[in-house]
DNA sequence: TAAATATACTACCTGAAAGTAGCATTTAGG
DNA sequence: CCTAAATGCTACTTTCAGGTAGTATATTTA
């Protein structure tokens, strides 16, 4: 029960991000920031700014910084990129179509907490992640 | 952010055990009831019985039954011999190691939900389940 | 005791996530 | 124009959860 180390990888240089607004940073400093391995950082922030979650310069001097509207970027978004939201709408005992009107046991209780995960991902901001320290304390 | 397939398939199987109390189940009986892989299932339940979270027997109309208390199987004990309780005590970023004191942006956001789904696996036993339906509804 | 029906054990296979490597492309600036 | 420094692209490798196969072992029952 966790994110893929992917989104992990991801909420981290976003956040790290937001907290140097108006620099723009190269993959190699964050990969040294955040010891996240090199290439596969790489990859990872070209797509989340395919997704339009970061912008890039290339060539020298280059790197990814963060919208300056960092306060309408949620971490749903970030989820949504990297591994998808589907779990979030997932049976929890796992059978492929199932509906809220004849729920199992485990239903209700599950559901719960399924969206409680689902409205802190749908109502935290960059923004508001932006009051303590995002490495290690 | 979900359990692990095997975990899934894990409660799946010992809900369904617990709601047919005082039955021995073969695996095959299981596998078709709950739509599990057949030899996946078998190696599951023998980890399950040599938990001793059910009651085994060999040969001829053997199989798997439920303890008769299973009001005190508690679902962690399940997840905790498929995947284990780990994540439940990690950084959602991923970092190594890390306190309580001085917490990043997104601990508390993070924790609270983390806590109550342990509250979730940590209160609720197999009698609990039995009121409703197992398979689907 | 022999056949039938079960679990237990061991080894191997598969697919997806994670990680690595090399080269192409873009841009700043002397 | 040329070089340095950056991202982008493509392909390969590794790791591990999930799944398959075959055989050994245990138990009931005729
Ligand atoms: S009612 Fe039960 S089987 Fe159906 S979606 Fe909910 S948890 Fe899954
Ligand atoms: S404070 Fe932040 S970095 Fe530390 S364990 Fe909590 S979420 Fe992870």
């Amino acid at each position: 029960m966790r994110f893929q180390k992917t989104t992990e990888y991801a909420i981290r240089a976003m956040v790290y991000l937001a907290k140097h607004p108006g620099q723009r940073l190269s993959t190699r400093s964050l990969h040294e920031s955040l010891d996240i391995p090199y290439k596969y950082l790489g990859r990872l922030m070209s797509r989340l700014a395919e997704a339009g979650l970061v912008s890039v310069e290339h060539g020298k001097h280059g790197g990814y910084q963060i919208s300056e509207n960092r306060d309408s970027i949620y971490l749903y978004q970030i989820a949504e990129e990297v591994e998808g939201l589907e779990d979030y709408e997932r049976c929890i005992l796992g059978f492929p179509d199932c509906s809220d009107e004849h729920p199992c046991a485990l239903h209700d209780r599950w559901v719960a907490h399924r969206e409680n995960i689902k409205a802190m991902l749908y109502e935290t901001t960059l923004a508001d992640l932006e009051e303590e320290p995002t490495k290690q304390p």
